[in-house]
DNA sequence: CTGTTAGCGCATTCAC
DNA sequence: GTGAATGCGCTAACAG
């Protein structure tokens, strides 16, 4: 194995000569004090009483050194990382990189840095196959946002501390989720003030958690309003989304409005309305659960849900800090800020236009 | 501050009581033998003679405690983390999938983790600003990825291991790009065989490093080629496209064919072509510079250059494993695989079609 | 007010 | 064939 000699070009700042990082040891050597004493006000160990000056020259040396405690050392000692690790699936979908932001930002906040690990979509693991990284003291904890739920065996829970992100796991108190009923009653409820009484939804298949909560919060509201639902389910892509609504606009009774599970099925969604003739929202009205800039752009602006994302990782990594803690956590739910976000893309349908004129 | 003692559900495999991860300690105690001997058995140590029978207990009672290496505690003695950090601009153009899919692969081959940071687009820094995860032993190396170069100041290198992704940085040898000028060269000679002799370029700002390539290639094969070329910068958004669409249409010598700079521009520069009452391509044909499923099922679908982005980032990867072993490393250019997808959004221009009846 | 000591978990050099 | 000793860099309990 080579030797991890880095010739380093000695920048500004940096004082000591030699190319190796300084250590505590080097601080403690240049000021005169011991390790300890250096370590302790470095943390700013309030149980020590030092004299300003002292505290001041260690502070200065420290700095003019470039001291950075050495996070591996550190952890070692405490049996901590400071890191967490984020399992996503690596989806193009835009919203990821949102919950990512909203992740980060909060790591940040705990002082804990994320690793983020991919989930190919041609081999989907076991939560519980993440797990190593926390028993190799890689991680303190598994952020788990992969969307789909392995069929066939029981999901195991991780001996690890552990959040769901975006998706339930087998346990309670350990899920961060947004509250999918309310973004589906913004749907639902719009659409039939609209007149709408039959409905369509293009979706993922129902093993992804979300999708399972939506149709389930659909099926109810459509009943409860007297509507009528037909679901469609594909995979998360643009053809997708078109075989979905080819199979939708050949049912004997064709929605008058559909919704759409996230947006490249939006893309695929809307190449097969057009291809048939449907035009949107005269013919057909159509909202994604997808919120992204892009959709105020397309030939018909499209009217979506917006789902608080950011918020969600965020509040997933704060509560993941709790569980490292040893706290007992609790499911979150997140509700706010959600909103319908009204584009050109729904209307009343042709039927009950006819009748007000 | 807490203990770090976390209530584990001792799940199957975990031999051993208790509820803390099994150390060296553990597995010599069990077999009973000596910490080292373990240790190299456990690594491998050729040099190590010992009976078949002994090792093979050793083994199986690692394995039935379900024992790992501590990360730290290994890194530490190396003086290696065994984690590359890559800084992104967490944008939502879908490339940034691509070129992470191809890194986690690499490191994953490599025997490396990656912790992604992003960077925010209202707080660019200077690369140097992260350089305190290596110093502070969270990674071994940096993977810069950041596009924009920071303005005003000289751009100052990382102390440290680091690799500079899809931009070049201040020194050469540390740069892993993709052949941007091949990618221009698909766009303006299939242009040009098309007849198309005025072309437009909506792009990002000069400060990105690949949008200055990419202009200067242009530039240079537009007056090879005998064909005049027009530059409009805006921001990587539907807006930005959309108003750098607007100041091109409004020339008086409106171009015929348009390259666009990245997914997000180009639903606004199809906004701005579709109010201009301009149809792609009887008036304007147009190519996107970033390639993504969903460009096939717009209104007209959209020829794009397919850039090897996961090759990118496995490249970059790979390049910054060698730097950290302490290899000067070559500066990287990615040529393949490279093409132009070609779909509905190209077609000789008006003139040249009217000529040819 | 400051120094000493011990140990986190592992790999490695030397001794037996 | 195997064990003992040492140290990576840091923190914390305990002395003085």
């Amino acid at each position: 194995m080579t030797r991890g000699e880095i010739p380093v070009i000695s920048s500004v700042g940096t004082g000591s000569s030699g190319n190796r990082r300084p250590r505590l040891a080097d601080v403690a050597a240049a000021v005169g004090l011991h390790v300890s004493t250096i370590s302790r006000v470095l943390n700013g160990d309030t149980s020590l009483s030092i004299r300003p000056e002292t505290r001041d020259r260690i502070l200065a040396t420290a700095r003019s050194q470039g001291y950075r405690p050495n996070a591996m050392a550190r952890g070692l000692k405490h049996a901590r990382t400071g890191a967490l690790a984020m399992v996503v699936p690596l989806l193009r979908n835009p919203v990821w990189a949102s919950i990512q932001r909203g992740a980060l930002q909060a790591a940040v906040e705990g002082g804990q840095v994320v690793m983020i690990l991919d989930e190919p979509q041609d081999d989907v693991r076991q939560p519980t196959d993440y797990q190593y990284l926390v028993e190799e003291s890689r991680a303190d904890g598994l952020l788990i946002a992969t969307a789909r739920r392995v069929g066939g065996e029981r999901p195991r829970t991780p001996a690890v501390p552990h959040v769901y992100l975006n998706r339930r796991g087998p346990r309670p108190g350990h899920n961060v989720v947004m509250d999918e009923e309310k973004a589906m009653q913004l749907f639902v409820e719009r659409l039939s003030e609209l007149g709408h009484r039959r409905l369509g939804v293009v979706e993922g298949f129902k093993v992804i958690d979300t999708v399972h909560r939506r149709v389930a919060a659909v099926r109810g509201l459509c009943s409860a309003h007297g509507m009528s639902v037909a679901f469609e389910h594909a995979e998360d892509t643009e053809a997708g989304g078109y075989e979905a609504t080819l199979r939708l606009l050949s049912r004997r009774d064709v929605p008058t409005a559909l919704g759409v599970g996230n947006l490249s099925q939006v893309f695929g969604v809307m190449k097969a309305l057009r291809e048939a003739g449907a035009s949107v929202p005269a013919d057909m009205s159509l909202v994604s659960f997808d919120e992204d800039d892009c959709l105020g752009f397309l030939e018909v602006a499209v009217t979506s849900v917006s789902m608080p994302l950011e918020e969600l990782g965020g509040a997933a990594v704060r509560a993941l800090i709790d569980r490292v803690d040893g706290l007992s956590g609790k499911d979150v739910l997140l509700s706010e800020p959600m909103a319908l976000v009204e584009r050109e893309s729904i209307a009343p349908p042709r039927l009950s236009r006819r009748l007000r004129h």
